[in-house]
DNA sequence: CCTGTTCTTGCACGTTTCTGCGTGTATCGT
DNA sequence: ACGATACACGCAGAAACGTGCAAGAACAGG
């Protein structure tokens, strides 16, 4: 057991499961607790983990464990991005909105699925770097501070060249009436430009968008095979796009 | 037994297994551990192995993921990133390559200035949101799971489009004669086609890269307009690049 | 074929670094 | 307040390290 390798092994446990306690890992590994806790103390010193009694904790709770990243995303939310994330088959190709919806899906794909993600948003990218076996492909362009996501002219041209099994849309607002809507008119834009390029188109909508509308129209019903949300599916706007022939996929 | 071949052996076993340890190989092979630990020694020179005591490690482990390695801005890297904000003059394009030390040039630019950044890296991008007055324009293309920077054939056509007044470019390697180098090919290319759409390239390098090189050749000297490192300027490698005609930034 | 040179290799030596144990101190839970 | 546990420090043995040196192999030139 070489001593970086401890480390190593220390750091991965610290990124996995959040916490080190210096008595357990000491007993898995085989070797003293002095080791341990001398290891522990030179990784402190260089700002890689935070020393407390009895081992240590990340240095930020940001870069730990998976499950208190995903808790922190409401509960709304995570249940759209589970049911979205169901709908991804392995090898296939998966155009990723930008948004925080579309950001728990990303977080909530398996980590070992091999698939394909377009996205045109470097935060998604960035957190499908967490995935070792997803081929991520990055859309270009000019970014749009309010939302973090590439648009424009550059950014819709991009799009043209790829295409997709299924599109991921997020949207601000559902109606019966006004359809799908959102608040900015480039990047109502650049989400049509991605629902074109894909077979199917499903939207991510957690229950407190249904029946609100923005601005800028993003697409008609007729375009998109489903929405995924959480709300009741008793819910008379629910019910309403039903009777339009609207699938809604319930997330529970 | 060749040594030629013993060093492919230690470069296999890196690759196959994530580490070496000298006492069990120089035990296999029935050679001594001083030649092991020579070849060592020299595999690391040559930057494709990192050397640690009792054996060595692969030169980017997979161990230590991307959230960890950002968390956490060495002193060296936090010098040289403000040594670099301070050549971004107000109202220029700069273009930012990706990595960890250029991620701190991002961090470090006033929150106010207004200038254009073009990068191909999801990180960076990400992190320019926090500047409001920031263009943000974003190099798209695949995503090399390594670096977490967009590389390949869209990404280089990407950065035709583009031109910048500087170039900010970090390298794994700065060499006397190997020059500037990096580990992987495609991220040798992108850097090229970068620094070639900017006026004036300046690398990136704090001091643990000098007189370190590695695999794949970036840019020779004379592409360059200066290296930003914060290592003693009367190292000698520094001095020899002074001869060699490179302007040498201190990082203080 | 012989000879001188260069490079490699293994060994010996002194030095540095690591690791586990003992001791005494600090901190925690009750 | 008290026992239990975790901790830091010092120490000694062990392991790994770098360096100098000499024997041997590979090679080029005469």
């Amino acid at each position: 057991m070489l001593a970086a390798e401890r480390r190593d092994h220390l750091l991965g446990l610290l990124a996995r499961e959040g916490k080190v306690v210096a008595k357990n890992v000491a007993a898995d590994l085989g070797i003293s607790e002095d080791s341990v806790r001398r290891d522990l103390r030179d990784l402190a010193a260089e700002g890689l983990c935070h020393r407390v009694y009895g081992g240590a904790l990340p240095v930020s709770p940001a870069v730990a464990d998976y499950a208190t990243r995903t808790s922190v995303t409401p509960d709304g939310k995570r249940k759209v991005a589970t049911r979205a994330a169901a709908l991804v088959r392995p090898g296939s190709a998966l155009i990723l909105d930008g948004g925080t919806t579309a950001l728990a899906v990303a977080r909530t794909l398996p980590p070992e699925l091999a698939c394909t993600v377009i996205t045109h948003s470097p935060t998604i990218a960035a957190a499908m770097i967490e995935h070792p076996l997803a081929d991520v492909f990055l859309l270009g362009g000019r970014i749009f501070k309010h939302s973090a996501v590439a648009c424009g002219a550059a950014a819709v041209e991009a799009a043209q060249n790829v295409s997709a099994d299924i599109c991921l849309l997020g949207v601000t607002g559902v109606h019966p009436e006004a359809g799908l809507t959102t608040g900015d008119a480039e990047e109502a834009a650049m989400k049509r430009a991605l629902a074109a390029r894909a077979a199917d188109t499903y939207i991510l909508a957690s229950s407190e968008k249904i029946g609100t509308a923005s601005r800028f129209r993003v697409l008609p019903w007729e375009d998109i095979s489903g929405l995924i949300t959480d709300a009741d599916p008793g819910h008379p706007v629910a019910e309403q796009l039903m009777a339009r022939g609207v699938e809604i996929l319930a997330a529970d």
